[in-house]
DNA sequence: GTCTATAGTCTGATAGAC
DNA sequence: GTCTATCAGACTATAGAC
């Protein structure tokens, strides 16, 4: 509508594309879309990405996983070195930073993808999220504070948890905090459920 | 290609269209992709489905999510009634019939829909999957076995570390059986992880 | 119940003026 | 760096013959 100056476009383009693909998923987001949530014209997007939708995709992608790289690592730096505290911030992070909806990404985004690019973004993905968290379990496993575990399976679970808050706080009538159910379920993954 | 009589050509369509819905989600699957693997011209698909390409879906996955109420229902009565049997036997109906992608769905697919389909099909997924665990966890409860807990946060975890099964098993080198990982989590689910 | 043909729309992407 | 104009192809869906 608009006709901006484009002091950081580029970075305008980024955000929106992300908040859309993010949202819906790569096949259902076109580039007029984007376009119209950027506030400029769809040809104008080739300018700043000439790869076209596929390349806006994965180049948002990297960016998301990096900030999530970055914070993850640093909430888990700064954490108390127990575990239970280290999920509690990890999961406070990924409460704040995005319902990452990874499992929609890995079903039904990728397979639109080029196999170069699915390749890479995988690998992004992993030591983005999966490695400082299979840092934390590794460490509490030295600490002896849990036994002797797969430690990926646990890595997985607890990401998979996560994600599924979103959609758990959307398809119950569960109005309590996020953060209140993410303590809930930290706690079961340490002691369990049995009556004690 | 071939030129089929239709012994039950509604049910292959169906058939074809869950295939096809389930692993690449609504958005990127065509008519044209059902037609082709049903083995029947695109035009004739409206034959069967005059309501178009959006009542072929939430016609499959009502299908879906019956079958899954069905059969989980079944497994969960057939099981041994201990909390960990029937959470053992549920995964492997889950293991075994689809791996939902039940996030994706949610968070991909839905919001491509009219309001009215959405909230159907939310509905029934909640009856199918949700409340015969909810069922589960509530007795085990009666009976002692786990202590008073907010009974849909668990069924919620559980599902989506189910779900969440196919793709830790995509991302990770881990060749293990998925059952085997499934009772590990179940283990944590009802022990913990902590050193005992 | 399946086909061919096609309408009408939207898609990602390009050319070229400013 | 943004625009207008436009393309070729894919999309959902319909019309009507057989």
């Amino acid at each position: 509508m608009a006709r901006p100056i484009a002091p950081e476009s580029r970075t305008r383009l980024l955000d929106a594309a992300e908040r859309l693909f993010h949202k819906r998923g790569y096949n259902a987001v076109s580039m007029a879309d984007i376009a119209e949530a950027t506030g400029i014209r769809k040809a104008s997007l080739y300018h700043h990405v000439p790869g076209g939708k596929e390349e806006l995709f994965v180049e948002v992608s990297i960016r998301t996983f990096e900030r999530h790289e970055e914070g993850m690592t640093r909430v888990l730096a700064q954490a108390e070195p127990k575990l239970e505290a280290q999920l509690r911030a990890a999961s406070r992070w990924m409460i704040d930073h995005a319902p990452l909806g990874l499992l929609a990404m890995l079903q039904n985004d990728m397979p639109a993808l080029a196999e170069e690019h699915v390749v890479g973004l995988e690998r992004r993905l992993m030591t983005s999220l999966w490695q400082p968290l299979m840092a934390v379990f590794g460490a509490a496993r030295a600490r002896g504070e849990i036994g002797v575990v797969n430690t990926d399976t646990f890595v997985g679970a607890f990401i998979s948890m996560m994600d599924g808050l979103t959609y758990i706080g959307t398809t119950t009538v569960s109005t309590r905090p996020m953060e209140e159910v993410a303590d809930e379920l930290i706690d079961m993954m340490l002691n369990g459920l049995k009556a004690r």
